[in-house]
DNA sequence: ATTGACGTTTACGTAAACGTCAACTAGCAT
DNA sequence: ATGCTAGTTGACGTTTACGTAAACGTCAAT
């Protein structure tokens, strides 16, 4: 289809804002399968332009996705990220509704730093215990070959 | 059974280093079913000893348990959760085993920075979030009820 | 002797998060 | 016209991480 070729062919990717993205070009970016890309707009999670029916991804479509990984990374289910990813986009004009936001932004953080606590003690333990193998080794002698 | 039964009722739970704990205390202790924890075991996370067939669990299985737990809370899989386990008690006398453990622990810990660095932006972008709100919200007049 | 609390195994079920075909379609190059 | 390359939908399969139910054993107390 190459929606998005660029003209002459000489840049080789424009991270312009107004750039628009292929499904593989995506994947390939970030290391996914097209399926995988599919099944999160199934899931809600991205809401692709079309033409037919071919899907063009915008930047802040890229952006959405690369959000979405991250989250992953970070342990939370897809549900959860799609209801992080609404924060950002619900509707800031009530006034109950920003102090549901505000509420649930405050319970999301500190669900985050109780991640991070346990993450900081879990690679005091991983340097600890390389710590420990480093010291031995070194004691054993630093010759490279020697088993 | 009451295997851990404390013999005059009056200690509540001597956390001593001896204890051992049936399966029904540590899931009421960490909120996960018993189901859980044989499941564990089927999966080769933990191997606590035996009486007949009533598993026995020692402070060394709670303190794995809890490990675990906080693994998966950062978003490790029981495989991986395995694989980090095992570091702790392979063969250290080796040299090329040692080689091998200080090479496992730097990747990981590489890995759990780059989480880090995950979080820590994660968490800056709902803390901009809930300032905006809270601007927002004073803006609008502290005044508690006027929706 | 029965009840109840706790334990066991075996087996099947399930939700989440995709992967893997299969069978198209649409545009472009030869 | 034919083939190639991307893209599409749907259906089904797979892995992970348990839940659920059945059917049973064991011990202490009643």
């Amino acid at each position: 289809m190459s929606v998005a070729a660029t003209p002459s062919a000489k840049t080789p990717a424009p991270r312009d804002a107004q750039r628009i993205y292929s499904i593989a070009e995506l994947s390939r970016e970030f290391a996914i399968t097209p399926r995988t890309i599919r099944f999160y707009e199934d899931e809600g999670l991205i809401k692709p332009r079309r033409h037919g029916t071919t899907r063009l991804y915008t930047a802040g479509d890229r952006t959405r996705l690369s959000w979405i990984l991250r989250g992953k990374r970070l342990g939370f289910s897809l549900a959860e990220i799609r209801e992080l990813l609404d924060l950002y986009q619900v509707d800031r004009t009530g006034l109950q509704q920003l102090r549901e936001l505000q509420r649930r932004c405050q319970l999301h953080i500190a669900d985050l730093e109780r991640k991070r606590a346990d993450l900081d003690q879990h690679i005091g333990e991983f340097r600890d215990v390389e710590a420990q193998v480093s010291a031995e080794l070194k004691q054993r002698g630093i010759d490279p070959e020697s088993d």
